[in-house]
DNA sequence: ATGAAAGCGCTAACAC
DNA sequence: GTGTTAGCGCTTTCAT
């Protein structure tokens, strides 16, 4: 179709009969030019079919307008949904969104941290990554590259976005305290990201203000591959005496945690109560409907994207803020008091 | 930390006290450059921490090493998958993937397509939207933006991807006419997707090799708002003689329809039976476990990077190459003979 | 084998 | 108000 090469501004320069310099004035509507010329300079811009060149444009004025966001996994539902709505307001304020895959692989995320940078983008959301490093964010923010994180740890110097996990978790234990539950199982993402250790931290604390013991053995966490294995919760469930009550808080791992129960017999909630995560189809169209904490992902999204828009503003290099997610247990039908039967 | 600006190719040079011409030569290995100078300037780089510019890289080659893909809903599983496997395989090939939400809005397509191409992408994926046009990938491909198309219409002058859908849809029909089914409904996406017309086609093709008349009222395709109101399958379920079987292969329906079934009290497979896509946990999980059509998502990802790769590497102008995905039936529970009972 | 210089497309500073 | 020019950081002729 189009045989001729890109028009640039100089063809509308030419076409319009000005200058370079007059005609990205004009377009730009910056500094003094006539009404006159704007009209004619936009007009031939129109015929013509020009559009300003974004990458020209980029190494001149030294911004993009692009911004990266690196996840362990993109495909995950919990960050796909973020990301679609990080990516809204970010277009919203002209900002196109790189994504990058770090397979919770902390070499890849420094691979692509370097990769992002010498793409000049303008900002950086980090998502939880394997022995994330407190002072990363703020190395790269105080640097050359302004940075945010979210749900993982980040210095009081910078800005983030943390889930409530650790209230999560806790309320999700109180509950099931409070329904007269002792053993408590608690299925979640590796230590070695914030999410998991909040959530263990919430854990905890519910349990020592029943005054109950912390058994390390009830916990599943050191999980680092994808998928959670049914045989996780088989080696959980015969743990004499069994728990009484799982909190499935992993993305992955709570169809692993199902399905183990599932497979060995065990009705939910009459022989044991399930607390997952997600307010998922699965979760409402379980039998029973699951018990479950969630989190609004799109207001994650949104101030994500918020957040480092603020920073990005050169006028606010202010305050560094931090945003908490607040969760909210949706009680349905999967929790209940302890069978009496003794396992 | 950092206090110096970023090195520039200029520092480089001077570093090892030699022209930037000769820096650059060295650095990329290309033309005639002593082994010692390329020691020299190697170092001279790394001790500096020198990293290129990608952006007047980019504004010199002509080449972003950037492609975009646009999809109706980035937070859609089917289409996160796709896109982390893309990422993967386009990562490997030093290609970044920008990405694209067009909320299957056509104007909104239309504009990030533009705003891509300002940002001078080299290549585009698109997804299926509301009204495409068969010319529209033709026509950016033959002008100056390799694109292909996923899932979509596009001519036979350019490369894209598809899967099978039509047939998905003729061997889930197929198998229910087998059991005995002859008030098939089907629930799909909007007929203004290929992948709706898709399906309804097969579904049709496998109806009248039963010689079984087509009836529009038991297609649900029309649906263009993201999410499947139980209401609909109640106006389906109220048919006189009401369908003994749904074909339920839109990623967001499928939990209307069970939650329809389920609320009006009708049993899978006892009353109905249902065949869904995707092999989700929900299809593993539910109770029964449903029969699905499935397809590697993962493939479909990987296909899709590989066919746009093929298609920017100059040399192969080559062939356009239309790659079909095809799907599998697995069947679990959910269908069985029609229920004897005159509803 | 190396240096000098042009130029990718654009914006901003400076003259007039 | 407009034209001219420099220069963002890089690669690639073209001389030497």
């Amino acid at each position: 179709m189009s045989v001729g090469r890109r028009k640039t501004i100089k063809d509308v320069a030419a076409a319009a009969g000005v200058s370079i310099g007059t005609a990205s004035r004009a377009l730009n509507r910056r500094g003094r030019v006539s009404d006159e010329t704007i009209a004619r300079v936009t007009k031939a811009a129109e015929t013509l079919g020009y559009q300003p060149d974004a990458v020209a444009q980029s190494l001149r004025l030294k911004s993009t307008m692009v911004v990266g966001m690196l996840v362990t996994d993109l495909s995950n539902p919990f960050f796909a949904r973020v990301i679609r709505a990080a990516e809204r307001r970010l277009q919203l304020a002209g900002y196109a969104l790189l994504v990058g895959n770090t397979d919770n692989d902390r070499k890849k995320e420094r691979q692509l941290i370097d990769l992002f940078r010498r793409r000049r983008v303008d900002g950086l959301i980090l998502g939880p990554c394997e022995a994330e490093d407190i002072e990363m964010i703020s190395d790269l923010d105080k640097g050359d590259l302004p940075a945010i994180g979210y749900d993982r740890d980040f210095s009081e110097e910078t800005s983030g976005l943390q889930v409530a996990h650790r209230r999560a978790a806790y309320e999700a234990t109180r509950h099931l305290l409070n329904l007269g539950h002792e053993r408590i199982a608690l299925v979640s993402s590796s230590t070695s990201l914030s999410p998991g250790r909040e959530r263990i931290a919430g854990y905890r604390q519910a349990l020592s203000e029943y005054g109950l013991a912390f058994r390390p053995e009830l916990i599943r966490a050191q999980q680092s591959s994808m998928d959670f294995l049914t045989s996780e919760v088989f080696s959980l469930m015969s743990i004499d005496p069994a728990p009484t009550a799982y909190i499935s808080l992993g993305t992955r791992m709570l169809a692993g945690t199902l399905e183990g129960l599932r497979d060995n017999g065990w009705r939910i909630p009459e022989d044991v109560s399930v607390v997952a995560v997600g307010d998922t189809d699965l979760s409402r169209l379980y039998a029973p409907a699951l018990s479950t904490v969630t989190w609004d992902l799109n207001s994650v999204g949104e101030n994500l994207a918020e957040l480092l828009l603020r920073r990005l503003s050169a006028s606010s290099q202010a305050e560094p803020r931090r945003i908490i997610i607040p969760t909210k247990l949706i009680d349905r039908q999967s929790c209940a008091r302890p069978s009496q039967v003794a396992n």
